[in-house]
DNA sequence: GCCTTTTTTCATCATCTGATGAAATGAAGA
DNA sequence: TCTTCATTTCATCAGATGATGAAAAAAGGC
């Protein structure tokens, strides 16, 4: 059972996908990576990282495990992978965002109106950019709540993009205190990407009164939410 | 190697624990099962469900792997006895605490009073109850944010509660439409949960201004945050 | 002490897991 | 056609995983 020689392969089956479950054509090279990038997303946003096998990826995608490691390394490099193909995406989409915020409105700024420039890109591209985006923001709320490295992945790629929303919302409020803001932020990011993620809670909760995959529901409260308890926090009598 | 008969023990060794790692005096019966819930709990808070192995769960409580399945059987029962612990205590505190405050402010209850009598006392066992409340929370926050079966989960053991500071509010704003409510709730739990499980985010995002652990800082500001929230969501003009 | 029940330990199974070397295949260029 | 290189498949490894039966030990009743 040790050295025994490889014997030579069974069947030279001439390269037949086994029958794809109705994926559309063939992909191939770079569309390939694309595809399995996907179902890595699906898969890890539903059972996070730890919950998911190479083996189901490649299932779900339709390729040889072999494949994946080929492609990007160890399970933990797909998984990095997974998180920044979107993230860069979603960094320049706030930065437009507020970029188109601050030059329309010189001199006339607003918490509301600089917290909904935060968020709304994220709403907009959940409610246009299909599955792949629901997806992707629920594995962001997993991440956010995971203690064990959550914090530093969280930071890796989204520090910037909030340093900006806290500097921006100083020059708005500049008697505000840094330590008010960033505990407001980290309020902010607690409700949005739980909102974001769309766990089905609030529907049972609420006995079908409200839907989590509604965002319009949440773009019609969320920003007054968020705007009204930053002002409170910061006109709050401070305390430390 | 299929029917070999097995050969008797090799070493009756005389019931030596080995040597445990400096835990107190060797449990034994209900305080043994205490001990493993709480390595349990520990181990799932930081690595989730699937990122714990039964094995370092026995590791960490000096026990052997198969005496917890003696005591909880398969390891996703073990999960919910850890989940279901500590909730009943949870629920029953912030029972106590809703009584109070309708007892003690008849006819002058508050949005902001009630809702700090519905977190207070999460902040109060978390600062007082010690590390296993402080994982708890941490549990807790991961399975809110778990999108497969998170919501079921929460709903089973929390939703009562929810229920009851809702209509607690809705008496107090007869005017607030429940849609409104709901998703009010739902960014506050988001919040509320992220403040609670620590996960150091803040920490390097602040630059070490603020930290997570400083549950006085979320004390002093979330009550405030959620309240002003509520009140915006509720005044803003209806829109579905 | 003796017997019964509960608790704890030991050894092991069948399966799964991430990962890899090597062969096979296909595309592109000369 | 021949050669070269990137891509894809196959077979398999070494170790880990959840779980269990049965033996051993301890506890409890008499």
């Amino acid at each position: 059972m040790t050295s025994q020689v490889r014997a030579p392969r069974a069947q030279p089956v001439p390269r037949a996908k086994p029958a794809g479950r109705g994926r559309p054509s063939k992909a191939t090279g770079r569309d390939l990576k694309e595809t399995i990038l996907d179902a890595a997303e699906g898969l890890f946003a539903r059972h996070g990282f730890h919950g998911v096998t190479i083996r189901q990826v490649a299932a779900e995608a339709g390729v040889d495990t072999a494949l994946i490691h080929y492609y990007f390394g160890a399970k933990r490099e797909l998984f990095d992978s997974v998180f920044l193909r979107r993230a860069e995406i979603l960094n320049t989409a706030r930065s437009v965002s507020m970029d188109a915020y601050e030059k329309n409105h010189p001199g006339t700024m607003t918490v509301e109106g600089v917290i909904e420039a935060f968020i709304e890109p994220l709403l907009r591209i959940s409610q246009d950019g299909g599955q792949g985006w629901k997806s992707y923001f629920a594995l962001v709320a997993q991440v956010n709540n995971t203690p064990a490295w959550g914090g530093e992945t969280m930071a890796r790629f989204f520090d910037p993009v909030v340093h900006r929303l806290v500097e921006t919302l100083k020059a708005v409020r500049p008697d505000a205190e840094y330590r008010d803001l960033y505990w407001s932020y980290q309020f902010l990011t607690g409700s949005m990407m739980l909102a974001l993620s769309e766990t089905g809670r609030i529907d049972s909760l609420s006995n079908g009164e409200c839907h989590s995959s509604d965002l319009g529901a949440v773009r019609a409260r969320l920003f007054a939410y968020c705007a009204a308890g930053f002002e409170a926090v910061i006109a709050r009598a401070p305390q430390g």
